[in-house]
DNA sequence: GTACTTGCAAATAATTTGCAAATAT
DNA sequence: ATATTTGCAAATTATTTGCAAGTAC
């Protein structure tokens, strides 16, 4: 996972500083999504003096990089998680944050059909699936039967 | 469409005032998608005095009674346009801000195949499809083969 | 008449930028 | 050695809120 991310940085040439290792080592070890200002709480355990801005630069960087994508919660609010599958998308849980990829060819179909529909020439898709992830989704059914 | 805006403000209890019909006439009159200051300038030509606020709030008020829908640009810019299906989603041209609105159930069978894969407990899922329409492509091809 | 709305000003939130000092290669 | 990267402070952008005055019903 971590190691990846700092293969890519590397290959792309960019320079494998103690922040970006942070940053890399707290996206590696989360297995969901996480806001800016919470990969820098956590990377501060790996690299004390990381700030806020360099956190964004390097999430920046590895979005381009294709080994982190953004997660746009329902009401507008963006975090990151951890992109293993080239051009996939999201499953997230809204209580856990958890994440789970699936592969963009499940959608391929849809949107092949709608640019043939529309004449739209389509270049890119977000799809993002918002619910509760199976841990998430039995609690609640336990605490809902207790009450 | 601007009639079927008014209408359901009214179903729904709300006050029927001058900013909030602006509004509904010019996300009616718009082909496409308008971020909140376009909106709110253009709404003044109806109701000279509207204020940008308040373009904000009803814009809240129309997703919420289903009538107006978020767009959200790739970079993360945010935008409304008119909803005239049930649950559908957009194809967006990224260069003229035309929309076309495409059913949701187009996706469900995705929506359905990645829940009982990953045993989430999907409830909600954000699809937009962003290219060229077909005007801006064709355009697009014309210029370059000027050049 | 009254509860809902508006507009102002100010607050908030999230992200970006300029720039000198620090550092990976 | 040098180009890249960092952190600070400040700027920007987008959106929200408190509240008194205005208005639809």
């Amino acid at each position: 996972m971590t190691i990846d991310i700092l293969r890519a940085m590397q290959t792309a040439g960019a320079r494998l500083t103690a922040p970006r290792r942070a940053v890399a080592r707290v996206l590696g070890e989360s297995g969901g999504w996480m806001g800016a200002e919470a990969i820098a709480a956590r990377a501060r355990r790996y690299c004390p003096s990381v700030s806020l801005v360099t956190v964004y630069r390097t999430l920046d960087l590895l979005e381009t990089l294709g080994v982190a994508r953004r997660v746009h919660g329902p009401t507008g609010c963006h975090g990151y998680a951890l992109a293993t599958i080239h051009d996939g998308h999201f499953v997230v849980c809204r209580d856990c944050h958890q994440v789970i990829e699936f592969a963009g060819c499940e959608v391929d179909r849809v949107v092949r059909r709608v640019a043939r529909r529309t004449g739209f020439q389509v270049e890119t898709h977000m799809l993002e699936l918002v619910g509760l992830c199976p841990d998430c989704g039995a609690r609640r059914r336990s605490t809902r039967s207790k009450a």
